[in-house]
DNA sequence: CGCGGCTTTGATGTTCATCAAGTAAAGTGG
DNA sequence: CCACTTTACTTGATGAACATCAAAGCCGCG
């Protein structure tokens, strides 16, 4: 836990709390905590108390919940796709849990901190409206978009997925299993294999280990489009 | 197109207008617009502009988008589940329509007028958040529920939906088509009809054409948890 | 009353899960 | 650091779940 007040010199700070004003950025920084997660770490767990308001500031994680002695992933979450967010305002138990995939940083404020921000400052209230109905709409999308596709249609949304919003890259390290591509398209990891090296053989992409390089991308977006 | 202001005495009132001012509720009142449609007429259509916030008073409604010719239910919505509600702050158009089921009543204020009332009145913001916070998280959990669960599962939870969340009632009559079912769970309409069928031999349900009656509750809960 | 959409059932084929079995990789304790 | 254990990955064979195609009855509505 780290508290060194650099708030004002945070990539974060126009992003997120743009309508916060100089005397309002000193008292949130002071309280502000931050935290680093290694690669696997767990940052929050389904059910306990939402006591903080946490948002990531570098890395990747993963927000799933269990059901069936089962991981169902909701979304993988880059930095700015706030973390804490979905039940957070209006829960008092997280509805999932989340995990860094990669070396993350949290930076977390009491919840009851943002809520009286909310309440007196109203550009910063209508700003979080704005931005938690993104995180929400976009996630809601992503699930429709998978749900309406075929097992190669989701694999090669997936990539897209990661080569397109994640890594900005046609070359990429996967951060994540067969298994938990698997359970985040609702596939068995046996037919994920099986569709990763029929692209493989397609020559789509090329494999190594976790090192994916979509080669054929146009015939990847119109398996993913057509489903 | 009416506009009689009974606000204050809207039942309403004291669940989406809590921390509204007697002041503030007299302007809003004046301001607000409430429409009626007769069942199968559309609300809202994808890809229009969002210029107000509509929710909805009573009635019941179907939000759907259409993708490749094909129309994907996202969820079936009572009054005070916002309509306008998902791309509404973070969005210059909608994503998607809505339709009315059943004959409905809607309520619309324009989206600036709501916008300033964020900005001007704390309490009603964060009143805000919280419902939007919940619409999200009921419609993610629901579409992840549908999702880990088979074609028998997914159909029994659609029935229990309505039976306990629509209608709270054993007996209903679907506000939908059976073709409507399979979008919204997504698969086909000949299964679910296959389905539906079954439920009926084995004695868990009774159909009159659109009239469902639930005899074997527990079984129903039980195929329902089991997928 | 007849047309189009909804409903229903059956037959067939495709897609996908399950089971099995083996290899590779990664973590663990002596 | 090596033997050991566990976990991840991979391929094949089989069967179950589901989509598709086809055909016919039904219902509401102009």
């Amino acid at each position: 836990m780290v508290n060194n007040c650099d708030c004002e010199g945070c990539e974060l700070r126009s992003l997120f709390f743009n309508n916060v004003s100089a005397t309002e950025l000193i008292s949130l920084c002071t309280i502000k905590i931050e935290k680093t997660f290694i690669k696997g770490e767990l940052i929050i767990e389904e059910g306990s108390e939402i006591e903080d308001f946490i948002y990531l500031k570098s890395g990747l994680v993963k927000l799933y919940r269990i059901s069936d002695d089962e991981e169902q992933i909701i979304t993988i979450a880059k930095p700015l796709d706030f973390v804490s967010l979905l039940s957070v305002f209006s829960n008092r138990h997280f509805k999932y849990s989340v995990r860094a995939l990669e070396d993350s940083v949290t930076c977390s404020l009491k919840i009851q901190y943002v809520k009286d921000l909310v309440k007196s400052n109203g550009n910063f209230a209508l700003d979080l409206l704005e931005k938690m109905n993104r995180i929400a709409d976009n996630i809601i999308i992503e699930s429709l978009e998978i749900r309406r596709k075929h097992l190669r249609g989701r694999i090669a949304h997936v990539l897209l997925y990661f080569a397109d919003y994640i890594y900005s890259s046609h070359e990429f390290d996967l951060p994540i299993s067969r298994k938990e591509i698997a359970e985040y398209i609702g596939m068995t990891t046996e037919n994920v294999i099986r569709t990763l090296s029929e692209f493989r053989k397609d020559k789509i992409i090329k494999i190594n280990g976790k090192t994916i390089e979509i080669i054929n991308k146009p015939m990847l977006e119109k398996i993913s489009a057509l489903g």
